[in-house]
RNA sequence: GCGGAUAUGGCGGAACUGGCAGACGCGCUAGGUUCAGGUCCUAGUGAUCGCAAGGUCGUGGAGGUUCGAGUCCUCUUAUCCGCACCA
């Protein structure tokens, strides 16, 4: 760069102020976008192909955090670019704002839940427009809201009326913390999902089901079709959900035994080895378990042990670690394959939870039974020999256990010789037809306990009559309005059944006296259907028009956390098989590509008040302006990666946008020029082609990969490019119209990531139309390409040297070239070419000797 | 134990179909501008040997395929995430 035009780089008059003013640019936009409502509103009678974009909606907790900012800048992006390019946008927001953090605030605080909820939601509202998120506010959810909760309460009817909706005594799982109970899925390791060292309690009592496990098969089975999840979450769902196929076989204790039965029906994956099962094994809290032990004081405290043994490790999250204990009933029960009576056990690490609760144990092929098997001495009986082994050194030495499906059955009386597959299927049949056993199909999903004994949920709509019993809410009556005003109190029971006026009511069948329930609903009923809501928010005759739901269904992208890989994204697929069961929907899931976002992390660890690594969205859009912010939170990693927040980092990017503006004022541009009709000069050539390069760089990230790191990148070296053009601007040596086109497709490129800028750049071009709807600027490869490129030589794959060649050169004119070339020339002199290998337009590779 | 992912400079990351490893940004160094400072502009910045020209090494590790490997294959190590005596 010549010394004398340095003065180019800094104009800087102290009266002009050329400094990038974030604040003032995005409150002048934010006045703007304010005074027209319907600028993001989705169109209610479209002529263009539809998009659905949805981030997961957040609970209202008081404030947005980086991770709200990194997920809604994800999906605004997504939808300021499908807007650009000609689609009919659904781009909704809404609040889950049922839940107990409500219910902790107004005990701390002395604030009614829903105060506490509608000043966050208020709060943040606010914070998310002053970051620019276009959202469809008109759509808006909020489930707290009695709008919103009766079409749980509908569809909890509804499911009541398919009898998916069923009470029931059971254990189930209780967070003393949150003194309610809680679903399998927010067990998380033992603890709560909401309390990391809170261990679940056992509980039995009496409860709401939603019968998911009807879909379970469904739900598995179409994990399939969901090509365009991440496959992480589809084998998260795929172990969640847990199909097991097996035998059930029933083992005969030989006469009565007690109340509950007297044989033990195991469950097995295995029966090709059921030749070998020397002892049966049943969970601690079997109910046979009891009366086979009735008469033993001894026996019975050792069970007692036993079930405390499996409690503590459960509690501890250790389960899987205990150390295997288990005792001997004196009972026997008949093997219905071989006739022999074995030994009957109860065992520490036997789940009533799984299966049977009961199971045959074949310690030649287990490894769980054969370390039972070692430690008391119970017999060990060979009856599969591995295919690739010899047979008789594996049966004089065996290295047990073999637990392989690749092998052959002995000593297996009339099934011997069978393969493993083959025996299983044999053996299964005979079971059947003797009667004595049957194929089936376990799950390890439960059915989804929705009952919680809190106040701030969704009333289950359900009546309690001395004479009628159990009386579901008529669709009428609803909602079933919660109570405000209700002392909230962690003291555990239904804060609700200390109201009196909520509580007591009359029989819808016989209007007599009756109670309420008391319960309210999980939180992730709400969730589990909001997005149909989106399609129709106003409407109050049903939880949404199919019609409508039929036009936007399903969602084109979802985008959220995957730390709702099972929770809310299995619940929502189950309603929406339910709502297709009962006519509601068409489609059979609801989300078509998810995507899951890394987490935020400051300085190596996520972000969390007791680490004091917190960034507030709040300082950042306050110090570098809410643009600034957007495009760091995706520059600084691609999307589905865990980004470390560096403050160094947002200032770069802040560097960037100053450069961005500066460029704009120095070259005002009269947008009536005429293209020139001579050639371009070198300089504006150049601008020219990385403009289209870049066109076509950022274009194709939004369309495949999400890499927004390196959309943001292309841009930059493009404003690099035109910055390093600078003298030959200044200079005239750059048409205007190519500044002009460059500025404008600046403006536009940039219109996703960083929208207020974007629409402040746009009309410094002299631009009154709307950015959003401007269409996304098109790609020309002609313009794009280079006139001349360069070829790495190698020699022996080693660079040696740089070609210079026409973009169109032939293979023999690059090779020509190549060989022409000093340093080439100089590294083979003396030896001999075996081959020389040409790469059009990337690279030549000669092999010497 | 099973399953999924990741590993590239001082740091975040790029290299999409095998073809110049380290784009872009941060940080750092030097020069300039402004100057109280920040700002701004320019140049440099993987390691190593060399005064230089230039060479050698280099994408967690070990092998392999290939003219050519960060990229493909085999084995392996570490880290993160999910599930877990699931019978």
């Amino acid at each position: 760069m010549p010394q004398e035009d340095k003065t180019i780089f800094t104009p800087r008059d102290e009266h002009t102020d050329d400094r990038y003013d974030a604040q003032r640019i995005e409150q002048k936009w934010i006045a703007r976008w304010q005074s027209d409502p319907s600028l993001y509103a989705a169109e209610a009678h479209p002529t263009k192909p539809k998009y659905y974009v949805l981030e997961m909606l957040p609970y209202p907790s008081g404030a947005l955090h980086m991770g709200h900012v990194r997920n809604y800048s994800i999906g605004d992006a997504l939808a300021r670019y499908m807007w650009m390019n000609g689609y009919n946008v659904l781009h909704p927001m809404g609040w889950d704002s049922f839940g107990l953090p409500a219910e902790n605030a107004a005990i701390k605080n002395n604030t009614p839940p829903k105060e506490w909820t509608l000043g966050n939601i208020a709060a943040m509202k606010a914070q998310m427009k002053r970051l620019g998120f276009g959202y469809d506010w008109s759509r808006e959810v909020t489930t707290c809201l009695p709008d919103y909760y009766r079409w749980n309460q509908w569809f909890f009817l509804k499911f009541y009326e398919a009898g998916l909706a069923y009470r029931k005594k059971s254990k189930v799982n209780w967070c003393p913390q949150c003194a309610t109970v809680l679903a399998n899925e927010q067990v998380v390791g033992g603890m709560c999902w909401r309390h990391e060292d809170t261990p679940v309690e056992q509980r039995e009592l009496e409860q709401w089901f939603l019968r998911i496990t009807k879909y379970a098969d469904e739900l598995l089975r179409d994990l399939e079709k969901l090509q365009g999840w991440p496959e992480k979450v589809r084998v998260m769902q795929q172990n969640w959900i847990g199909r097991s196929a097996g035998t059930l076989v029933d083992f005969d204790l030989g006469g009565t035994v007690g109340p509950a039965g007297s044989t033990i029906t195991v469950f097995t994956t295995r029966i090709d080895t059921i030749f070998g099962a020397t002892s049966v094994q049943l969970a601690p809290e079997h109910p046979i378990v009891r009366d086979l032990v009735v008469r033993n004081h001894e026996l019975r405290a050792q069970v007692e042990n036993l079930i405390a043994e499996q409690r503590r490790a459960k509690e501890a999250g250790d389960i899987g670690n205990i150390e295997k204990h288990g005792v001997f009933t004196g009972r026997y029960a008949k093997n219905p394959f071989t006739g022999e009576a074995v030994p009957v056990w109860v065992a520490n690490y036997i789940l009533m939870d799984y299966g049977t609760g009961a199971i045959m144990s074949v310690p030649a092929h287990d490894e769980r039974d054969y370390e039972f098997a070692q430690k008391y001495n119970l017999e060990i009986r060979v009856v599969i020999l591995p295919a690739s082994s010899d047979p008789e050194e594996t049966m004089a030495e065996p290295e047990l256990p073999f637990t392989t499906m690749d092998g052959i059955l002995v000593n297996s009386g009339e099934f011997s010789g069978l393969s493993c597959a083959d025996a299983i299927a044999a053996m299964s049949a005979r079971a059947a037809e003797k009667g004595f056993g049957k194929a089936t199909v376990t799950f390890r999903l439960k059915d989804w306990g929705i009952s919680r004994q809190r106040y701030w949920g969704t009333p289950i709509p359900m009546v309690y009559c001395d004479k009628d019993g159990l009386v579901p809410v008529p669709e009428k009556d609803l909602p079933v309005i919660l109570p405000d005003n209700v002392p909230v109190t962690l003291a555990g029971g239904s804060p609700l059944a200390g109201v009196p006026s909520f509580l007591n009511t009359t029989c819808p069948k016989c209007g007599g006296p009756a109670r309420r329930e008391t319960d309210t609903m999980d939180t992730f009923v709400d969730s589990s259907w909001y997005f149909y809501r989106y399609t129709d928010a106003q409407n109050d005759k049903a939880p949404f028009d199919s019609a409508k739901a039929a036009y936007w269904f399903p969602i084109d992208q979802y985008i959220g956390g995957v730390e709702h890989a099972i929770l809310h994204l299995i619940y929502s697929r189950f309603w929406t098989k339910f709502m297709r069961d009962i006519g509601l929907v068409k489609n059979e899931e609801p989300v078509a590509r998810l995507f899951t976002q890394g987490m935020v992390i400051k300085d190596g660890a996520k972000m969390s008040k007791s680490i004091g690594n917190i960034v507030s969205p709040d300082e950042m859009v306050e110090r570098y302006g809410a643009d600034a912010t957007r495009l760091y939170s995706l520059f600084a990693a691609p999307p589905d990666r865990d980004l470390d927040w560096q403050e160094s980092g947002i200032e770069g990017i802040q560097r960037f946008l100053g450069r961005v503006y500066r460029f704009f004022l120095r070259n005002p541009v009269n947008r009536d020029v005429n293209a020139p009709t001579a050639p371009l000069s070198p300089a504006a050539r150049a601008i020219q082609r990385k403009l289209h390069q870049t066109i076509k760089r950022v274009s194709d990230d939004f369309q495949g990969r999400w890499h927004f790191n390196t959309c943001i990148s292309a841009i930059m070296e493009l404003v690099n490019e035109i910055y390093s053009a600078e003298v030959a601007i200044a200079g005239g040596q750059v048409p205007a119209s190519v500044i002009l086109e460059a500025q404008r497709t600046i403006a536009l490129l940039l219109a996703p990531m960083a929208p207020f800028f974007a629409h402040e750049l746009w009309e410094m071009t002299g631009e009154t139309s709307n950015l959003l709807k401007a269409p996304w600027p098109k790609y020309d490869a002609a313009l794009a390409a280079e006139d001349e490129i360069e070829i790495p030589v190698q020699i022996n794959g080693k660079l040696r040297g740089l070609v210079i060649v026409s973009a169109d050169a032939t293979e023999d004119q690059i090779k020509q070239a190549a060989l022409a070339d000093d340093k080439v020339n100089a590294a083979i002199a003396g030896k001999q070419i075996v081959k020389v290998i040409v790469v059009p337009k990337k690279l030549v590779n000669i092999v010497s000797r």
